[in-house]
Order: C-alpha cells, then structure tokens, then sequence
DNA sequence: CTTACACCCTGCTCGC
DNA sequence: TGCGAGCAGGGTGTAA
C-alpha cells in the first residue's frame, strides 16, 4: 500500500486525534510484526503526550512527551482505523466492529479525546518501534536514509550529485532509499513515465554538469515533486483494499498512466505505443517502450 | 563498493 | 470447484 502520499495520507488523519493528545491505553496482540515491539512497548507508551505526528519518507513518527518517539512504518498492508467517540467511521469494505476487533488487528491505541486507533497489518511487514528522541536522526532507522522528495534538497543538482558514475538502472536508483527516501515502485514508474526517461536507462547519464543530461536531471526533480503533490492532493491511491484511516478512498489510481497498464495505450498525445511490463530488481516496472527512450 | 536474489507473510487472481 | 503458480505498494540480509 504505502509509497510516501500514501503515508502522509494517513498521517493527516491520525494527527488530530494524536497530537497534543495522550496515550490512556496501548494494547498489542503480539509480541511481534515484522520484528519484535520494544520491550515494554506498552508500558512505554502509557501517559504519555503526542506532542508532533511527522512524517520521514515512509515512516511516522510520533514525538512523546518523554523524549522517546514512536517511530512507525507500514509495511505493505499496514493502516490504522480511527474510531472516535461512539461514531465509528469504517465505511467501506474495512468493516470492523467497535470495541471488537477484525482479523490482523495487532495494535490498539486509545487515546485522551476519546478515539480509538487500531493497526492492522495482513503481511506484518510493517512495524513499530521506540527510540530516543535525541539523535533520532542517527538511529538505525533513519541513518544513511536518503533525501526527501517534497524537501527543498530535491533539485536537478542533487540528482546529478546523487547519481553520477552510477550504472544501476533509473529504475532501481530512484528505489533507492538510500538516495532519495520515500519513493516506491508506483510513484517511481510514474515519474519516469512523465520524464519520458527509459528505466534502463544507467542512472548516471543524467549526472553530467552541463547539457542535455543536466536538463533531463532537473524536469526528473521537477517531475517527482509533482507526482507526489499531485498524489498527496489525492489522498494517495487505493491499490486493493487501502483506506484512509477514516475509511475513505484515495483516489491518485485513477491518474496511473503506465503502472498496472500493461497491455493499454499510452496516453501520451499521438503516441500510439503500448504499455510494457519488464521485471526490475525483482518487481515490475511499467513503461512506454514508445515514449521512454534509453 | 556494487548488484542480484531470497526472504519475511498472507491473500487474491488466474489458468488449468 | 479445486489447486498450484504467480503476484502484490515494503525493506533486509546474504552472497557473488
């Protein structure tokens, strides 16, 4: 489910009944998800003040009034439901009962003010963990990650930076965490579309000082932010069964020009191409064989 | 330092 | 209708 405007998504709706709030109670229904929960997790938590729900690529982070943060990453099929009060909002296929529990609950927070937030998580490869505010930036989440995209460190500059002498595929460079954070295999497939790049394209032909390839470098930046804010402005997509944490839909799927179009025109004025699946680094990649040019 | 691949886990869809 | 294969938005660890 969650590339980065799928993440800032759900934070949107969780950060009213979060921040400046308490945790009055924390349940979780196993001693695991993708890794182990801190010890005490629940403990840790009870009392304690949400005093900022942020966001760093694909992770939340929830900063606690006692100096440690909630730092929190969905994984594939992680997503929170909020019930506040007696309204339970869970429109939609995502039926849950309230005060009860749907299958693949694992979390439950609940929280001063009243709402009741529940992480659910199919796969379990999302998870949670606590860590120290100070040096948060160092820990073993987030050290070595990559820029932000809606950052202002995002420009044709730093991608020529970040890329230069890299002969790994566009494709997989902008996969890179390490590089730029927070991007994943839809948003990156449509960028590329837009930039009309090619994903086999080495990446380190865009890293040149001057020219084409600098140019190319700079509409790439400008392209990704766009993607993004365009997608965020969607309330993100909805792949299978992602909701918003109040139920509700995204709806950036609609605006897909090549991922999961296998088969289908592209939509690229007078092109008359048709969209390709190839297999990158293990997951698919969508193109315009047409329009994309190596 | 790369890059490639298996793996984590569950559920859905497709072809036979 | 049943059944196995393949696929899915994530990241990590290992090997080459």
């Amino acid at each position: 489910m969650p590339e980065l405007p799928e993440v800032e998504t759900v934070r949107r709706g969780l950060a009213p009944h979060m921040e400046g709030r308490r945790f009055l109670r924390a349940s979780q229904r196993r001693p695991d998800l993708r890794f182990p929960f801190p010890e005490r997790f629940v403990e840790r938590l009870a009392n304690a003040r949400v005093e900022a729900l942020s966001r760093r690529a694909k992770y939340l982070i929830a900063e606690l009034s006692t100096g440690e943060a909630l730092v929190m990453h969905l994984g594939m099929t992680g997503r929170f439901l909020i019930e506040a009060g007696n309204v339970a909002f869970a429109p939609g296929e995502f039926h849950h009962d309230p005060g009860g529990s749907a299958p693949h609950d694992h979390v439950v927070f609940e929280m001063e003010g009243g709402a009741r937030i529940t992480y659910n998580d199919v796969r379990r490869f999302g998870y949670m963990d606590l860590v120290a505010q100070e040096g948060l930036a160092a820990c073993r989440h987030f050290a070595g990650m990559g820029i932000e995209p809606l950052g202002n460190e995002l420009s044709g500059e730093t991608i020529a930076r970040l890329f230069h002498r890299k002969l790994a595929p566009l494709k997989a460079a902008l996969l890179d965490q390490r590089l730029i954070a927070g991007l994943g295999n839809i948003y990156v497939c449509e960028a590329l579309f837009r930039a009309r790049l090619h994903p086999q394209t080495p990446a380190g032909a865009l890293a040149t000082a001057t020219g084409r390839p600098r140019q190319k470098a700079l509409e790439l930046a400008a392209i990704i932010r766009d993607v993004l804010v365009e997608a965020v402005e969607a309330g993100g997509s909805t792949l299978r069964d992602f909701a918003h944490t109040d139920g509700s839909l995204g709806y950036f799927q609609h605006s897909f020009r090549v991922y999961d179009r296998e088969g289908g025109p592209c939509v690229a004025e007078a092109c008359g191409g048709t969209i390709e699946r190839i297999v990158q680094s293990g997951r698919s990649t969508f193109f315009c064989p047409r329009c994309q040019k190596l």
